[in-house]
DNA sequence: AATAAGCTCAACCGCTGCGTT
DNA sequence: CAACGCAGCGGTTGAGCTTAT
């Protein structure tokens, strides 16, 4: 599908034969070579081009065709060269280093390829935007990473088809309970930010897609619960008087307009049994619900080190400690109630690796630190007690729909970290 | 074995930037 | 300063190959 021409924004398909004059300027393009052979490169051709550049270099690319007894422009010849011919091109796949390098370059340069290349010694820039956009870009999207910023998608109507193909494939390799959790919950999330942009002026086709989809609940996730359509419409018409979700920290201010949900109200509400996903993921941090009383509702987040786990998984890959020393980016912490944003840079495999606190503070935009206990626990290492503020239309919202498990374990992974463990599904 | 669907990658395209006239 | 010429870049295409049905 060719593009709008920029210039008369006609079809630039069009212009091919008999551009409009202001196109001639500047260049006359060899799209317009008359008798000039195009398509593939017999060996005849590539023989009399190496011979020719070996002997002379290739000069002029222009003039180049002429000279060396070739019916072809000289743009033509020069990507022959550059791309196939040239004697220091490294031929086959992609080794796991290399990858690994194109991942870090293209997360820095964005879509360079040429200057992607210049870090790969015999690869060019056209191989490597191949194998991006054939292999990288495939699994970046597949892993729930947005293959343009390299962050975790939190397009939930973009991400949401990737989770349902993970839910697929872990369904067909035997764990179910993990990758319906692991969809389940990015779904829920998911909601919550496109209810979020909303609430922060985003068009309104968002909604219209929710109820569009609410409307014809997916047949390839016969387990995901029901939505009560009315309660998600009673929600987002009341999202314009809550403040924002991911701010934080919050003051206490800033929460007035939260309806706030006490311990008895979620013990009410009727749950269904949520499957914690441990057997393939890290370990749960064990987190008992107690509701203070003031006009917050704020809950005690006691976690085990789960720094081995981690540092296994994100120390042994590049890729994964760049992305999760990135997660810390996103929020600040609170150190003794005092806040800390010089620690936001810090990365999070050294925080994993020098400290004993538990990775649940990890950039989290729901979840706040509030201070350190000074007791040890069985294990010797200092739990980390963390408050939680939500709204309680988004917890009434999950537990109900998957139990109060789901509540916890969402407010504590966070989205990328959610993003992170159908990483280690699919590795898995 | 035949066909369809999916994938790969060489080559093409238009555009941009820069040096020259 | 504008017009021109060229090399190089990134996006896209489609022929050929592979895999699935």
């Amino acid at each position: 599908m060719s593009k709008p021409c920029v210039l008369c924004f006609s079809s630039q398909k069009n212009h091919q034969d008999n551009p409009p004059l202001k196109h001639r300027m500047g260049r006359s393009p060899c799209s317009n070579n008359n008798g000039l052979k195009k398509g593939p490169w017999t060996p005849e051709e590539d023989h009399k081009l190496v011979q020719y550049i070996q002997k002379h270099g290739h000069g002029s690319w222009r003039a180049l065709p002429k000279l060396a007894g070739l019916n072809r422009c000289g743009k033509s010849c020069r990507l022959r060269w550059t791309n196939y011919l040239r004697p220091d091109i490294k031929r086959g796949k992609f080794s796991p280093e290399e990858e690994k390098t194109i991942l870090n370059l293209h997360s820095a340069l964005g879509n360079k390829w040429s200057a992607i290349a210049m870090h790969l010694p015999g690869r060019t820039d056209n191989e490597i935007k191949n194998f991006w956009n054939t292999h990288l870009k495939k699994k970046l999207i597949q892993m729930g990473f947005d293959p343009m910023t390299h962050r975790p998608r939190t397009d939930f109507f973009a991400a949401f088809p990737q989770l349902l193909a993970l839910l697929q494939l872990r369904e067909l390799i035997g764990h179910q309970a993990e990758a319906s959790q692991v969809a389940k919950l990015q779904y829920f999330q998911d909601l919550l930010h496109s209810a979020n942009r909303m609430n922060n002026g985003f068009n309104t086709s968002t909604s219209i897609e929710l109820d569009a989809m609410l409307a014809s609940p997916s047949p390839l996730i016969p387990s995901l619960p029901a939505v009560d359509h009315d309660m998600i419409n009673g929600t987002f018409n009341q999202i314009e008087h809550l403040p924002p979700f991911f701010e934080a920290p919050v003051s206490n201010e800033a929460n007035q307009g939260f309806n706030l949900i006490n311990e008895e109200d979620i013990n009410n509400i009727p749950g269904t049994a949520f499957e914690s996903p441990h057997s393939a993921l890290p370990p749960l941090v064990d987190v008992p619900l107690t509701i203070q009383e003031d006009d917050r509702s704020i809950s005690n987040c006691v976690g085990n080190d789960t720094t081995s786990f981690w540092s296994e998984l994100l120390l042994d890959d590049q890729f994964m400690a760049e992305f999760a020393g990135n997660l810390i980016r996103f929020g600040s912490r609170e150190e003794d109630g005092m806040a800390s944003d010089e620690k936001d840079g810090q990365s999070l495999v050294t925080t994993l690796g020098e400290s004993r606190e538990s990775p649940c503070f990890s950039g989290s935009r729901w979840l706040r630190k509030e201070k350190p206990l000074t007791s040890m626990d069985d294990c010797g290492q200092a739990p980390v007690v963390a408050s939680i503020e939500v709204s309680s239309v988004w917890k009434k919202k999950v537990v109900n729909s998957w139990g109060e498990d789901a509540l916890w374990w969402l407010i504590e992974k966070d989205e990328a970290l959610i993003a992170f463990h159908a990483s280690v599904l699919l590795r898995s």
